[in-house]
DNA sequence: GTCGTGACTGACACTGAGTGTCAGATTAGA
DNA sequence: TCTAATCTGACACTCAGTGTCAGTCACGAC
C-alpha cells in the first residue's frame, strides 16, 4: 500500500510537501481557512505561489493529503483478516486499523477535525475522497467471496455505509478533543445495523 | 413542506429560475458541465451575467436545485408513518417517497444523474446536500421515541446510511436508463442492513 | 571533469468563479 | 398617482487554478 519515497527527489519532494503543510496548517488555524490565499501560503513558507500550487493542487489538499493513505490501511487491513468473518465485522475492523493510523498524534488529529467541521469546503473534499475510496474497499471485501461482479448493490451500500460511520465516530471523537475511545465508539456506531433495529436507544457507553 | 412561491415577485422569480434552468441544462448536456461559463449560460439566457448569478449562487445550483425539496419530501414521510415500525422500514418507505417525488420527468432525472455522474463537481455538492439533510432527518426520526438527545451516534449512522441508500440506488437506477424498479432496488439495497451480514449475495431481483 | 537529461523554481499571463457596488428601470401596493 | 422595494445590467474586484517559459540545479553516463 504505502508509497514510501524512493529516490533523494522523492525524499526531497516529501520533506518539502511536509513542511509546507505544516506552516500552511498554522495559518488556517490561526485566521481560518477561506481567508487565507495561496499568496499568503507561499509568503508564510517563503516559496513562490507558483512553486506552492505545484505542491497542492487545491487548498483542500493541503489539509486533506493526511487522509491519503487511509484507504491504504482500509483495503490491507482487509486482505490480512480472517475471511470467515461477516462483512460488518470485517469492516469495523479495517476501520479500527484506519483509526489506529490516524491517531498518531491526538493533538493535531484533533485540531484537523475542528478545521475540516467549521470548513464547508473541507467537509465536501472529505466527502468526495470517501467516495473515491469506496469502489476499492467494495473490491477488497468482495475478492474473497466467490461473486465478484463488482456491481454487487450490498457490498457497495455496506461499504458506503461503513465510511460513514467512520466520519461520524471521528467526529465524534473530535468534539470530545480525543478524550473517548475510538473503539467503543466504533462499537457504538456499528451496533446501528445489529441491533433489532427498532429502538435506537444507543449502546452502553 | 413546500416552500410555494406567494407573491407576484415570488411567483415571477420561480419562473425565470426554472427557465434560466432549463436553458442552461441544455447547454451543460451539449458541451459538458466543466465547459460552460456563466458567461454563455447568460448569453444563451439572454440576461447579463450578474443577473444569472443572482439567480443561482453557484454554477452546481443551477443543476441540484431540483433536489432541494426532497429533504423536506423524507421528513414529512417519516412524520406521517406510523411509528411503531422499525428504524430501517421507515427509512426506507421515507426514501421511496423521495424517488416517487423524484421521478416526475423519468426522461429528464436519467440525464441530470447522468450529468452528475460524470461530473466531480456536481457529485461533491450532492454530498454536501446529502449532509446537510441529515440532521433534520435525524430529529424526525427521533421524534417519534423517547430519546430526543439528537446525538444519538446509531440515528446518525442508520440515516447516513439511508441517504447513501438512496444515491446508490438512484446511480444504479440512471445507469439502467431508467428501466430497473426503484422499489425493487431499494429492497435491494437494505438487505444489505437485514440479511445474515455474512453472505453478499444480493437479495434476487 | 563535463556534458546532457530531466526535474525544480519563479515570474508572468490568463481564464473563470464568485462578490460587491451603483445607478437606473420596473413594479407592487397604498 | 406616488413611493418604496425590488430587479437589472454594468463594472470593478479578489482569488483559485492552469499553463507557459526561461533559468537553475542535481544526477548519472562517459
Amino acid at each position: 500500500m504505502s508509497a514510501a519515497p524512493v529516490g533523494t527527489r522523492e525524499i526531497s519532494r516529501h520533506a518539502v510537501r511536509a513542511e509546507l503543510a505544516r506552516v500552511a496548517f498554522n495559518r488556517f488555524c490561526l485566521t481560518g481557512f477561506d481567508q487565507v490565499t495561496f499568496a499568503d501560503l507561499s509568503e508564510a513558507a517563503g516559496v513562490s505561489r507558483s512553486t506552492f500550487l505545484r505542491y497542492f493542487g487545491t487548498k483542500e489538499d493541503v489539509v486533506l493529503f493526511v487522509f491519503d493513505p487511509v484507504c491504504g490501511v482500509i483495503t490491507d487491513a482487509l486482505d490480512a483478516e480472517r475471511a470467515n468473518q461477516d462483512d460488518w465485522s470485517r469492516l469495523r475492523n479495517a476501520l479500527e486499523s484506519a483509526v489506529r493510523f490516524l491517531v498518531g498524534d491526538v493533538r493535531e488529529l484533533v485540531t484537523i477535525l475542528g478545521l475540516i467541521e467549521q470548513t464547508p469546503a473541507l467537509c465536501a473534499r472529505v466527502r468526495e475522497k470517501q467516495a473515491e475510496w469506496r469502489p476499492e474497499i467494495v473490491a477488497r471485501l468482495q475478492k474473497t467471496t466467490s461473486s465478484t461482479d463488482g456491481s454487487s448493490v450490498i457490498a457497495n451500500v455496506r461499504v458506503a455505509a461503513a465510511l460513514e460511520v467512520l466520519w461520524i465516530v471521528l467526529g465524534r471523537w473530535g468534539a470530545s478533543g480525543g478524550q473517548e475511545d475510538l473503539g467503543r465508539l466504533l462499537d457504538a456506531a456499528f451496533a446501528a445495523f445489529s441491533t433489532p433495529a427498532c429502538q435506537q436507544a444507543d449502546a452502553p457507553l
